[in-house]
DNA sequence: ATAACAAATGTCATCGATGTCATAATGCGG
DNA sequence: CCGCATTATGACATCGATGACATTTGTTAT
């Protein structure tokens, strides 16, 4: 590493007046300023952020942990974070993180360390995993939450009710005719899953109707691949469904194409209702009717939250939770029982 | 802020042995471990990642410009440069950049800086975005590009054939005796709609045939909302084409929910092919025929060349540039015209 | 030519944490 | 209770850059 010495003495001028030339240009005499330049393009130099941070007052990123990059829910957020974190002018520093990697332990240290991070994220299904919590505690390290509705003690965090949202989709179905209705479930490990599945039980209890049989429960992973499987079981049932919700919107794009390839028509021989208002909802046909999260706004409130973390924290000695509300919004994919 | 002598004062030792309780437990009394710990606690203390890294050896984390993070491009490169990162054991800070901002200038110089990044990464567009690189080379800033093809003297960069691509797919439709081809290109403003559409006669010279008219080519944006204008467009020709090349898979998607809604059968009536093997590619129906490039191959590919930068510039004086193969992926949105 | 002032540059201390080395406290065998 | 080996703790310098202030150089008016 070449610092800002070795370029002063290469040009033959003191540290400070290099140092002026990087910040205040116009100080320094033109010819000076260009054996400088030129010095400090003859070494390469760079200079030390870390010190220059030092000196004038630390910033730090927020560091946003992802368990997969690759998954529509946690890049929506992903998408939204960023966007929240500029209009805050924060930069955001990603870390992608698995519970399963042995290590996992150190390298959130290193994180915390190396990474320049104070404050983090977590979103599902991190928000679950007791053991990093655990570890972010005792380093002091503040986190703020996006979960399901579920209120953690320690962190605050912004939920959103997801077993509302889920009765609120099956109650819509309903009101359609539907009654023989497929539920294709989330991956085990969210407790989203749970939330929605609960949801749906909910909505029949509400209503009087008897609960679903369980052969109308498939099970999926919130991936386009596993919600093939789980549509074609649903639609082989002898007495098939005549709507499907499923846990999110990637699955219900497997619905939707199962249905085709199976040459069923959307909404006429089958509803499908997904969840999360994914681009994938607008970009399949039909397209989907699903639930809408105010992913941006969500992310302002985490934003938020981390920014006013001393006032929060220190001071009144409990966390906050916010609920963040959702939408149902209708398209193309849901539409009445044929009679018939 | 507090520090780490705000802590040693309060636990009434010295800031060292605060210091070691944080790096080296072991080597402190028990008894006097708990005060400083509890001291920590009182405070809210966290310790200055600067001041640590600067006496510890800089690091910096890799810097990447995202002009939309919606866009599914870009997003498989951030999720593909995470991966790499990690992989590679390197952060990265995420900034999102737009060339229409007034403040684009100062937004950079503060990313450079605050954002304790080094070296940068730019996608398409921003990987032709001049003014945007003269200031980097002002800066000293060092930038690997992701580009389509076009090679810059003064930043390495790692690049696909466009171009090439775009032929060899209207080679594989030619196959299949399609000669009416539609094109959707792309943005207008990315190089790299260029040089698909060029890649489009190319082919068609190659093979002596006369260029496609003027009204088989749509203009597009790369996204899945103009993607159906454009298809509407072609579909409603007097002659309409029998194949339809889409600049991306987004609009691929969409050439397929209007052929849907029209009645009309994929690949039946119409085949469809897109560009760049996207998620959707496999998850709308039918699945799309495509161009794959290897993304994180790529995405190691510039982590590398951002690792071993001393080396290569400062060594040899000229810059490198990685060519990355591409690969026709047949699945099931194309097939032969049928004869009638 | 010189005082008086402005511009250009330099010196030194500082940001917060940790490495080095010195010193103080403790333990243990005799 | 002493001497010596450990263990626990502290004082000070240091990382690379910049702020405050000092000093040198250059310019202008008289």
């Amino acid at each position: 590493m070449t610092t800002i010495y070795d370029v002063s003495k290469l040009a033959g001028v003191s540290a400070k007046t290099v140092s002026r030339v990087l910040n205040e240009p116009d100080r320094v005499k033109t010819a000076t300023r260009e054996q400088v330049l030129a010095a400090m393009k003859t070494l390469d130099y760079s200079p030390n952020a870390s010190a220059r941070q030092l000196r004038l007052g630390g910033f730090s990123s927020i560091g946003l942990l992802l368990e997969d990059p690759a998954s529509g829910y946690q890049s929506r957020f992903h998408q939204a974070l960023l966007t929240a974190c500029m209009e805050a002018g924060k930069y955001m520093t990603v870390e992608l993180f698995e519970g399963v990697m042995p290590d996992w332990q150190a390298r959130v240290d290193r994180f915390l360390t190396e990474g320049r991070v104070r404050d983090l994220i977590l979103l599902p299904t991190l928000c679950d995993f007791t053991p990093l919590k655990d570890l972010l505690r005792e380093r002091g390290a503040r986190a703020v939450l996006i979960a399901p509705s579920v209120h953690d003690p320690h962190f605050p965090s912004v939920v959103m009710d997801d077993r509302a949202a889920a009765r609120q989709i099956i109650e819509y179905l309903f009101s359609l005719g539907h009654t023989r209705i497929g539920h294709i479930t989330g991956h085990p490990d969210h407790s989203a899953t749970i939330l929605r599945r609960s949801g749906v039980i909910e909505a029949y209890d509400a209503r009087g109707l008897p609960r679903p049989k369980p052969e109308l429960f498939a099970s999926g992973d919130f991936m386009f691949k596993k919600g093939i499987e789980a549509a074609e079981t649903l639609l082989s049932l002898p007495e098939p469904p005549t709507a499907i919700f499923a846990a999110n919107d990637e699955t219900a794009a497997a619905v939707a194409m199962v249905a085709h390839r199976r040459g069923l028509s959307i909404p006429g021989d089958l509803s499908v209702v997904g969840f999360d208002d994914a681009p994938i909802a607008s970009a399949v046909w039909p397209q989907l009717t699903t639930i809408a999260q105010p992913y941006l706004e969500m992310a302002r409130k985490v934003v938020h939250l981390v920014d006013t973390w001393d006032q929060q924290s220190t001071q009144s000695g409990f966390v906050s939770t916010y609920l963040t509300p959702h939408e149902l919004v209708v398209r193309e994919s849901s539409g009445p029982v044929l009679k018939g």
